[in-house]
DNA sequence: TATGAATGAGTGTTCATTCAT
DNA sequence: TATGAATGAACACTCATTCAT
């Protein structure tokens, strides 16, 4: 009896290969298509299985989306547990190149379902919940951190979070999405400073 | 004298007030269904009118979005022609601040639209460019700005822009989708202080 | 009250130039797209009126149908009486290119119904008849050519009969369908010397 | 393992029966509607099946016609290398004479695919160009024919070839669309007759 | 007499999901 | 465990016909 949603199957070894060949598919699929357009035909078409194969493993497409969405969710969280202290000095803007870094790395691996989240396309509620609680956390961390730094001139720390997460979240976007004629290294330098400078209290 | 839409078709007032009841309705369903999802039956529920009624005025639902774009960008273009000087001082912060308040309330009119381009949703090659160009448009003013303001400290401009609109853009969005528990004015206070003193050279 | 169908109007000359510039524009639209294919917006388009004003002339587009074929069948019997006997010398000959160029004439105006007609596409039984009632008539005199030209060698000449006109009908129709290489005259020429001498008894 | 239909498909013995079975069907419908008339709905009304796996099988209405297509330029293309010698004795009139029963045999199984194209309905240029390549074998071979049996009575024997392909195209196309008094046999002998005094040099 | 506007039934096509093998 | 086959609800778009002005 799984607690997860789907048949209560116990998956050998060509199970499990079958099962994973879907969800790099449908990871795949999302990316290129986007959440509303993604077809389980493409899906099952790039994972060189069939339809009926798909509803082996999954109730239905949303469940499929569920369980990418988890595996997402626990790398999020697992990044949040990484961001260190960041004080106004170099070593603090260090700290936080290297937590864009991992940001990057993590959307770069997740970049459809975080989208599917950032753009509000996904209905259901559970999902719905996941992201925000999951954006929350990283949030939440990022406003320790703040405080921690000792920065008093943002008369709304939530806001200031929002703002914060919110510019991360698209930069990063526009960086995995477009082939930009910078690379992301350049690109994250800047990002860091400018966050370093406008949230941690740190001086040009 | 036909029935198919275009620049053949005379309008008469009649005409006029359906066509525009049938933008409106779009642009609503476009907000709360998003680009993918948008169905002419809801379109045409929502203005009163039928199914035929639709494809008098657009050839298909594309050009419905195409004229909402169009006027969305005439609209964009003029915040662009706003935006005076942003000197480091008190003065550039507030002259920020009014252009973040025309952002917002340009967003409020046209954000599905907005929210369609800035999320890569569209496919029609002529609609990308022109979503591109719009806000090529307001990039450039925004670095013209900056350089006036002679800020020297940013080491890619280019880079910084796409930095400073993608902000604007996503945080303007939160301000309009999500009930926040915070009113607009103090999250655009927020946003203008520190793109001021992130973009801007201002100090606290 | 009139005895054919539709409102029962009568029309002053504004009224009946209209109607003409419809029927006209009909015949044109029939001509180019075939008769399942005729759209009363391409038939208004072309005779730059309305929609509206189309049905202030015909209660359906049948009808409109109808009153072309009407005239087709006036012509066509008209045709009919002008065919003289056909003797098996060069003068029978004559007679019978003479015929054939006057039935492409007839062709040529009213060739889109003709075709409708002969290719089965028709619904309505009245008009149905009305076209086999004008072939036939047309048939039935070249039969009586056949018997007053004495010709016996024909077992069966309900079915010599048939073949002659299908035959007729369906080189005309090459001939003003597709821009034959070769000119009208020519195949006339050809055609009335092969139905000399398979149908007249004439030698070569 | 796609949905969609194409070449990537791999049918099984269940899957080409339903083809078969759509084909026929829609062969039929072409047979009593018209190649304008085919509604998608009467074909898989007639085939038992549902809308869905039509499209199973086709990408449209137009490709199931250009299979049904193809398959009748083969038949009609395996005939005209049937046709042998024609002498301008009994043995020639023998041998049309079985030849036109061989085609409308071919014209009983494709009658509605070769209908349409003789009577030019149909828009594909492709269709279109192996329809003219068909017949155009079909008339060459004939004409070739009439060279051997040393024909010079006719002045142009591209046109001639034209007129007589017509001929029977449309005579056959008398002889299985409408009950006709008369049986099949005697209107072949009776065409066959006709056509080998007038176009192959016999006497009476 | 003319016309722009409106309508809704009809039609082609897509696609998530179920089923038999 | 795998798969081809089947389904039907959903959706975009067309077009003859009616109506108000």
């Amino acid at each position: 009896m799984a607690t997860t949603p789907g048949p209560a199957r116990v998956l050998r070894s060509q199970g499990l290969r079958t099962k994973a060949r879907l969800l790099e598919a449908g990871m795949q699929v999302l990316g290129e298509r986007g959440y509303r357009a993604t077809r389980v035909d493409d899906v099952v078409g790039r994972a060189a299985t069939s339809h009926g194969t798909f509803y082996l493993y999954f109730q239905n497409v949303g469940e499929m989306f569920r369980a990418l969405a988890h595996v997402a969710a626990d790398d999020m969280a697992a990044l949040a547990d990484e961001l260190g202290p960041i004080a106004p000095d170099a070593g603090g803007r260090k700290g936080l190149r290297t937590f864009l870094g991992r940001f990057l790395e993590t959307y770069e691996r997740h970049g459809p379902v975080i989208r599917a989240w950032a753009e509000n396309q996904v209905d259901d509620p559970d999902l719905i919940s996941l992201g925000l609680d999951t954006f929350g956390g990283i949030a939440s961390v990022l406003r320790e951190r703040m405080d921690d730094a000792g920065v008093t001139h943002l008369p709304d720390a939530a806001v200031a979070t929002t703002v914060l997460l919110g510019t991360i979240e698209r930069l990063v976007y526009y960086a995995t999405s477009r082939p930009l004629e910078l690379d992301d290294g350049a690109l994250l330098d800047e990002l860091a400073g400018m966050l370093h400078r406008g949230f941690f209290g740190a001086s040009r």
